[in-house]
DNA sequence: TTGTTCGTACGAATTTTTTCCTACCTTTAT
DNA sequence: ATAAAGGTAGGAAAAAATTCGTACGAACAA
């Protein structure tokens, strides 16, 4: 029995699909050409076709809305940075820090020693929450 | 060309493969059987041999010791946990947090929202910092 | 007009990851 | 002794993710 692929579920993004992602936040709606040369520039040698066929796919799974009207289809992300990048996180804390995001936290900065920049930084989030 | 896989360079653990090693820190060395029934109690039904097979692989990639000294063999993570997990975070602080590990946690922080407790315990993180 | 460039669509090949069947050996229970 | 249960090894299939060739239409420059 084939698997009912989507259905308006929100899937992981894959790695690939993250990268796309990534330089549509940054950069706004964008066409194939676009996104294609700032992944040849920022990350990795990949055929335009590639990248094209990627962004179908993810437009199929909803990943990504696509502006049609013109010749040259402009793409842009269907969810906000935020919203994604939330929910990756959510799933990271969950798989691998038993659910507390203070496991995370600590794993993080006792790992790699943060600057003082950082650690105030940190501490300005904290603030802001009570 | 095919590409050279390994040469004792850690590679990424994909989902399947942390997983096993989630399982592994958690218990310490551990036959087939055990992680296997590990698996199926807390994640997904997966049969016995894809367990196995995928635990060798691992053996292969370096991602695993195994001694076979008895006919059971037992299998332990050749990283600690802190290690891999670090890792892995500083990939994603790199790739999705333009390398500012302050950036992650705001994200975290300001997404969910995280208990007084949590709050508090991350405070003490940064207290041990300073 | 004509050819070169640039776009999309589509099929398919390739690579990576995951799963499991089959064979066969050892241990254990009857 | 023999069957049943449980172990490893290995090949191969299946599924998922990635890559790209080819076809062909539209835009544009010569």
């Amino acid at each position: 029995m084939k698997k009912d692929k989507n259905t308006s579920v929100q899937a992981e993004p894959t790695k690939s699909e993250l990268e796309i992602l990534q330089v549509l936040w940054q950069h706004g709606p964008s066409t194939v050409r676009f996104v294609n040369d700032k992944l040849n520039e920022e990350k990795r040698a990949v055929q335009y076709t590639s990248t094209l066929k990627l962004m179908q796919i993810m437009v199929e799974k909803q990943m990504l809305l696509r502006d049609e009207s013109s010749m040259k289809h402009v793409y842009s992300a269907a969810l906000e940075e935020s919203k994604t990048k939330g929910e990756m996180l959510d799933r990271i804390v969950d798989n691998m820090f038993g659910g507390s995001p203070s496991n995370l936290v600590m794993q993080l900065l006792g790992n790699s020693n943060p600057s003082k920049q950082e650690i105030d930084a940190i501490k300005g989030i904290l603030k802001s929450l009570e």
